[in-house]
DNA sequence: TATGAATGAGTATTCATTCAT
DNA sequence: GATGAATGAATACTCATTCAT
């Protein structure tokens, strides 16, 4: 049913996919809906969560790993691309604070820091232990990355020339968060020490 | 009245904003707001638009400049993260296709596809005149550079610590769109300096 | 319910309804109506057929029966009157195009379009078989027929002198769709004697 | 200005015709109209009055010859046919009570009666005077008369095959109030063969 | 004379949600 | 466990009409 819900949301949008939709979709009855959910926005919420965990997955995976933080958050990147590139990818990026309740707007957002923090604690261990080209400002390499991935779920298309692992090793890649090959170290090191002051 | 909708829109989402709300806002009765637009989704349109146009007016100065391509890149992206940090940010990147009839969301699809075009032609001139670090792929460069600004319209606050210029110049240098450091440092050393502040 | 739509509709008009209207006509609330119709235009267009079924009913009697056709015509004609004088007449009489959906438009062209077709059958039918007074222009007569029928919806109060059935035997005699002078004139004296009283 | 009006009435339908689109049609502003009416409904009491002007001329044309009555029925019934083919007849056949003031209804009430009125009396007169073939009851003959005239309004077209004229003097003939037979019959036979063609 | 701006009162329609069965 | 029926509250949009200029 989440799948279904997600797959509605993405296409057509949380505010235009009324329960009416909803239902017939699923071949059941309004009614039918409220047996298994409270509300319209707990659909949301549980197309959030599902998306979220594949993250949360990567994350904990990364964690239990002891491979350089470069490697450990190459795992959780490449999570993070396949989660919006599936059919809950919309749910995680769109769901708007203002179309939840107070309580289910915070429990989202924790969520949503949970990620963040993840991100920023392995940036900053990849600078520690070298394995990634120092950042200046973990935290804005953090916000930088999850836009890039997020933002896929505007363009990104299963069916296209490439999968959704490219574009996360891509995008690695292209934060300089990818791994520091002897040749680029030096490199980029002038850049990377300017930008740290 | 664009820019009151624009705050509106932001703070409580397009669909939550109801006319009467919008009415309410600049004080006057909802057939005065029929008076300047056709639609809402005019209204959402216009604020695009108006989002729009600043970064447009960033891709004209740069295609003016003759300067190398890596300093016309930041013209753009210090004027895109500048509208995105502004009230019309919220349009700009959340205004979905599903709320908008098919002219009007092809109408939107061209001016994004616009601004899409526009910036990887200037990643493909830097590194083709070497001012940036070759990006292997210039689409997908551009894809999660226009990402990580969209992003900002979820995290940044104008009252932050970082101006928006400084998260332009920020994500330039994460995404390896900085300079290249040996070959232009001393070239563009003003420049880089003054962006350092 | 299409009752009394229908009757809110010849009383009030259609334009001058409100859902709002019937909604309090029938004690309900106004989306139950909408249970119960996809539109405004599909109550109308149900009242139409209503109306008109009664028409049609009597066409189907006319064609099952082998009487001449001047019986036959008479079995419609009365029918029609009496449709004409129900809750429905206005309706029928007074759906505008302008107020329909294109399909709905048509739907209703066509429904018109059988019971003009019948009549002219009929009349062509009386004027081979003797028993009409042969009209010149079974076409023309067909129109004068029904305007007379129809405008009833104008004028005609179900309290008042005439029953439909009578009216209706009226217009026939004038129309000259009577029984043909000689041959019928003895046979039908009695009822024709009795709507001149 | 009327002439225009009464134009959209018949294409669009009173109530879907606004007064912006009026004064679209007539290249003015919506509050130049009220410079020369009052009212929308006086818009449509205008048109009502003008197409009916002509109807009264014929009977006072009717009134002032002293011709037999069957030749004076027909000069009325002509320009009745001829208002209703007009782009005065929508407004003429349909303008309803409802859509209309207390007093503007009980003007146009009394304009139809008068109508009414002077048909029953011609056809009376006609009876006296032999001119025409008895009819029973002249009020149901003016209420036939006068719907079959009226429903012209529904299917007539101008450039269609018959002129006004025709189809007035074809609807004399088939309601008996054509010539009387005997008298009459040598006399208009050229005009009914042509008809029947 | 003409109008741009404004509006009060409505109008059809939608939707998340409930409840008796 | 499932549903048909019902609804309160809104929502986008319209329109005849007015008035200061």
């Amino acid at each position: 049913m989440i799948l279904t819900a997600a797959r509605a949301f993405q296409q057509r949008g949380y505010h235009n996919t009324s329960l009416d939709d909803l239902a017939g979709l699923l071949g059941v009855t309004k009614p039918t809906l409220y047996h298994y959910v409270r509300n319209k926005e707990e659909i949301l919420f549980e197309c959030f969560r599902t998306g979220l965990d594949q993250i949360r997955t990567g994350l904990r995976e990364a964690d239990a790993s002891d491979a350089p933080a470069r490697e450990r958050l190459a795992i959780v990147v490449r999570q993070y691309a396949a989660a919006i590139a599936s059919d809950f990818g919309w749910c995680m990026v769109r769901a708007e604070d203002q179309d939840l309740s107070i309580e289910m707007s915070s429990a989202i957002k924790a969520l949503k820091s949970e990620i963040d923090q993840g991100l920023r604690r392995l940036i900053r261990a990849g600078s520690a232990d070298g394995s990634i080209a120092a950042a200046q400002d973990p935290k804005l390499a953090a916000f930088a990355l999850a836009g890039a991935l997020n933002w896929m779920g505007h363009w990104y298309r299963p069916d296209a020339a490439l999968t959704a692992d490219q574009v996360a090793d891509g995008f690695l890649e292209l934060f300089g968060l990818g791994p520091t090959p002897k040749a680029h170290r030096a490199r980029y090191n002038g850049a990377s020490k300017r930008l740290s002051q």
